[in-house]
DNA sequence: GTCTATAGGGGGATAGAC
DNA sequence: GTCTATCCCCCTATAGAC
């Protein structure tokens, strides 16, 4: 049982190490077998405890996943919107949000994976929680567009759609990014970055 | 039970509409709930049908799932690589195919999410099989990148990079387009195609 | 080609001891 | 905070009648 209290807290913010080193075992359980495919006993082991203790832990499995998928979603908004109230011209904001977007997606791959595909796993209820973060950063970001534009720093017919190619773009990344593979995350971050500048310079 | 021959012949050859009619049910499915997230049971309701009777149409759960992977990626490859050997400037070509691709998705949208999302939950043989078509695809891209680059048509520091890039812009889509939206997937297309070419452009 | 029946296993979750 | 034991349900797949 818990409290009114612990239940209007949200999720991340409580519990400690404990309860995050259970989220990012399930984040890496989830990005390989899928939401679906990986039951509590599965986890249960690779915790090395039982399945009934998870139940400690969590209220339910859903509670893991969108703990998992929060990781994504609502730290993206505190670590990355802030820079595009910024210093620096349009352009250079931009690179930064680029950048910092390409580095939080590598530190986090089992989330953002997770995030990526097993958001519709979700009650709709907190289905809509998550995409409400997701639309802000969106929507942020064709403001910035849409501003650079005014300023006549960037060349964009519709910022809506171009802050959405940008992001699919970004996001794509972790489908295919090989820590071991030609390029490192940080030219991958510079070299998108440059793409997102390019589809907006007059 | 299954001839020798009906084995070896590629799934989406054999059987008819009725085949078909269930890989795409199973298709919108699988998007909804989720291929774990939806049992044979839920499968044969939405048919009419029993369980056990879909055991006559397919060996077993996952060869859906594969034959619905294989409409987008097996598909693909020869609807559009044809387009990059065919006449037109290198950014004629490459327009054409940003289209094509566009359009493909928004045809069959159900099993471009699913090819998206549930790739890993096929058998890991499966899995290699439709690898082999998407970096085919993406390949034959890079290349023609890199073609366009030497003809001097193109501007472009890393022909594999973008060409991954311009493809996760793409495929992202499938995420937001909504048919009743702002942009009719024609716009979408064109719009695309224009970003894609300012990508390359000297 | 479709059915009924069922095998054999795993699913999420809870009760209550310690 | 972790355990054992258990409930009840759903899972994939097969056997064999029609």
């Amino acid at each position: 049982m818990t409290t009114a209290e612990e239940r209007e807290t949200p999720p991340a913010r409580r519990g400690g190490a404990r309860r995050a080193e259970l989220v990012a075992l399930a984040s890496r359980l989830f990005r390989e077998r899928g939401y679906h495919g990986v039951g509590m006993r599965t986890l249960a082991e690779a915790a090395d405890m039982q399945a009934a203790s998870l139940y400690h832990h969590f209220r339910n499995k859903e509670e893991l996943l969108l703990e998992a998928i929060f990781v994504v979603d609502r730290d993206l908004i505190a670590d990355q919107l802030p820079i595009l109230d910024g210093p620096g011209t349009h352009r250079e904001r931009l690179v930064r949000l680029v950048r910092g977007h390409v580095r939080h997606i590598a530190d986090n791959r089992d989330a953002w994976w997770v995030a990526a595909r097993e958001l519709r796993a979700l009650s709709p209820d907190r289905f809509d929680e998550v995409q409400v973060y997701r639309r802000r950063y969106q929507h942020r970001i064709a403001q910035h567009l849409a501003d650079g534009v005014r300023a006549g720093e960037f060349d964009c017919d519709d910022p809506r759609l171009v802050s959405l190619a940008i992001l699919d773009m970004i996001n794509g990344l972790n489908e295919w990014f090989d820590p071991a593979g030609r390029l490192t995350i940080d030219e991958i971050a510079d070299r998108y970055a440059s793409l997102a500048v390019r589809q907006l310079t007059p």
